[in-house]
DNA sequence: TCTTATCTAATCCGTTTGGTCTATAAAAGG
DNA sequence: CCTTTTATAGACCAAACGGATTAGATAAGA
């Protein structure tokens, strides 16, 4: 973000293939605008030294064993800094990749690639953009199709839409994880009366307990309407 | 994806602004390799062309009024076509181009942006591949971000991870909504050792009832360990 | 072998929840 | 003015749930 364009970017590579490592770090440092600062075999370290020298962009690998590469980034993240992370691969495991970018990869790139892409991947991250070759976004979208899907069946949303104003109040509460003597003292009213507003509610969602009716409420996104101003889909 | 490519790719068009349906037209027609069969400028009567004529890929605006264009995308992923759908916007919002993308959206595409943008991303979707222009892809990915978050922080994994392996069988099921009665069906054993299961899940996750227990299952990622072998992030 | 962890199950007791029914008051809409 | 919807709340009863304790069987590990 605040990379100082005249000085070459500051890279710290980490990846548990010695050889793989060294064959990364010299095609770096043979081009003239990076700085292979620093090298790490292991996760722990390697994320020490992120601490330590804040570099421009880490290069990590994917395919390690004992705390995986995920583990790696999301530390790297929680570290608040603006080092951008990019991640390496050997597979193109659609769920890797979503999990890579979830936890705040910047790009993803297969290590059968040409040398030339990676290099073109870097540049791209440390320009504060994404870096997925197509082939590697056609799979994420896909699964991510496939896992973050909402709200599915409009049938289901129209019996959400039913409740009336109150006993959406009174969802909410339960969907936080209130019993019916909490949500009486939230809203002020006796108890009697949230078990009326409550058991409409399961007859309009059609289920029969308090936990069946928090699970529909939040696999219907009932929780996401409160932030959202937009329609629901 | 079976597309002739020695013909023409037969596109609708689907934008409640007429003029603008009207330019992107003449736009696609003056290319040599389009054929614009259809528009519409409501969704309605758009998402029964595409029903009736099995384009090779949908132009869906997102700025309409009533049911709106992620309605529309949802409903032509809907008909199980092969159909590639490409967004169109006038606005950058982060919101909307995740909802898009999640609908079964291929791409998305600023209004603002030059014509052969738009003749690339549709080149680009019809080939399989998804189109995201560089700018809009780092806003989905910080949105993505910030909203796929799951399992935050350690502390609370290791709760769930000191949980047996009955215990998981048993949050498992009460995710699913069943009774103790029902767990206790499924499991072959007596409702009584439910309750001491679900008793010792009570201590472990530090609630006070079924509810909340799945509560926090499921806001732990918990339900997601089940299918995925990998690493937990 | 002894200890610990896990799974199983029971009993007792109190609380919470769910089902049904009735009823009043206010508000909205015709 | 009348009907419907909504919010309120009561009584009554049955079923489910939660807390605490005890305890047997097994399996794993020191």
């Amino acid at each position: 973000m605040h990379r100082d364009f005249r000085s070459k970017a500051r890279i710290i590579l980490i990846d548990d293939n010695y050889e793989h490592l060294m064959g990364v770090k010299e095609l770096l440092n043979m081009e003239g605008c990076f700085d292979v600062v620093q090298t790490s075999t292991s996760v722990n370290t390697g994320v020490n030294m992120v601490k330590k020298y804040h570099p421009d962009i880490v290069l990590v690998d994917m395919n390690m064993p004992d705390k995986n590469g995920l583990q790696a980034i999301h530390e790297i993240q929680k570290l608040g800094l603006n080092t951008k992370v990019l991640a390496l691969s050997a597979y193109d495991d659609a769920d890797l990749i979503f999990r890579a970018m979830k936890v705040g990869a910047r790009g993803y790139v297969l290590k059968t690639m040409a040398s030339a892409q990676l290099i073109c991947a870097i540049e791209e991250v440390l320009a504060g953009k994404i870096y997925l070759p197509s082939a590697l976004s056609l799979r994420f979208f896909e699964y991510f199709q496939k896992t973050v899907k909402e709200e599915e069946n409009n049938v289901d949303e129209e019996l959400l839409s039913t409740l009336t104003q109150r006993e959406e109040e009174v969802l909410d509460l339960l969907t936080q994880g209130y019993g019916y003597n909490d949500v009486s003292e939230k809203l002020f009213i006796s108890t009697t009366t949230v078990k009326t507003h409550v058991n409409n509610i399961f007859q309009k969602l059609q289920v029969r307990d308090r936990t069946q009716a928090v699970l529909y409420a939040i696999r219907h996104g009932f929780d996401k309407k409160r932030k959202s101003n937009f329609v629901s889909i």
